[in-house]
This record gives C-alpha cells, structure tokens and sequence, in this order.
DNA sequence: GCATTATTTAGATATTTGTCTAAATATCTA
DNA sequence: TAGATATTTAGACAAATATCTAAATAATGC
C-alpha cells in the first residue's frame, strides 16, 4: 500500500465524500459528480487521485466509466491507524 | 471531533512520523525533533497541527514541553474509517 | 538581573494543490 | 461518418502548505 498517496488522497473533503457515496454502490463519474458543485475536470482530478491511492476501481461501460470502492486498501489502512494507537494491539505487536 | 483537522494532519509523513515517535512514549519536543532533519521552528509548526487536530496533549515541564499521544481522538478516526468500509460494519448502520 | 537553553511566533519563499476553461479522446446512435 | 454525450488531459491561476531565518517568549541557574 502507498501510505503517503492514501493519506494524502483522504486529506481533501471533496474525496472522502466521494468515497463516502461511492459506499452505497459502484457509479459513473457523471453520477458521482451530481452530488458536487464543481466541474467535471475537477472531479476527473479528484478520481485520479483516489486511484493512484488504489483506494477505487474503475471499470469502462460503454459510454460510462464506472467507480467502486477497492475497500481492501481501506481495511488495510485502518489496520496501520490501529497500529498507532498504544490502547489497541500494543506498539511493535505482531498483528 | 474535527474530521478535516485530523486528516490533514495526518497528510504530512513528518507528522506521522511524529505520532509514531510518541508511540514509544511522551517527549519533550526537542527529543522528538532528534529524529528529524528540519528546524525547531518547522517542528513546532507540524506540533501546531497536530495540537489543533487534538492528536497530541502538550504539558510544560520546566523548561520543556512535553507532547503526549491523545489515543482517543486516533480511535475516533478509526472507528470512522471502519464506517467507510462496507464489508465491515456495513453502511449507515448505527455503530 | 543576565546569560543560556527550549520552544514558539513572524515573515518570506518555493512547492503543492484544487479549481477553472478549453481542447482532446472515447463511445454511442442516427 | 457526423453529432451528441461522457470523461480525461493540458495549461493557467489562486490558495494552502512546508520550510527557512530571525526575533520573541519562557524557564533555569549563576
């Protein structure tokens, strides 16, 4: 996993919220972008990002492409954030 | 908690690195800045940010300020992040 | 009080980032 | 093939960010 581009692709609000509505099911980027008041090119920004982090997927069809959570990254990052804290697993453990 | 404050902090590597450092245990910020090859004034900006995403707690001892993790604003964010993963939990549930 | 050490604040600068418009690419349908 | 729709790419620009040096603040010990 690249943590820094994961980290850094959550840092924006706009793409948590992407993923956030990306969480009810896999959507076309014209989908996707109906929630958002910006352009396409900025959301088509935004959708790189998100996938040089792995954290979505994208499958053509047809005239559309269509976005999905890759929930594995995310699963994988939220076990390296438990990695950090000292209550949870313990420093160093194995996991 | 402040959401965005949280993941902008954690969108910098030094400041991750920071966390991780603290791991082991609280530190004066000079202690920690031993790790790092940037100016006091840089790390003090990084504490900066971390403070005002309440990851860490600062405490004057004497002459030093010591930084300490804040575990429950790490497990707030995990528990956020689990939220974002539909194989677990499952979406809009109550958790 | 003064010099020393630890940390933060202020101000400057270069880089990164989010957004836009305009143009390019890809697919569909008549 | 031409026109319409969906998405991305290129290039520009303003705002945010990481870093630095220099100065300010706070505590210690002589």
């Amino acid at each position: 996993m690249k943590q820094q581009a994961v980290f850094r692709a959550l840092a924006d609000p706009t793409r948590r919220a992407i993923l956030k509505r990306l969480h009810g099911g896999a959507m076309s980027a014209g989908e996707i972008g109906e929630a958002f008041d910006i352009t396409g090119a900025s959301l088509s920004h935004h959708f790189a990002v998100l996938k040089q982090a792995d954290l979505v997927r994208t499958e053509r069809r047809g005239q559309y492409i269509v976005y999905s959570l890759n929930s594995t990254v995310m699963e994988d990052l939220t076990r390296m954030m438990l990695d950090l804290i000292p209550s949870a697993g313990g420093k160093g453990g194995k996991r």
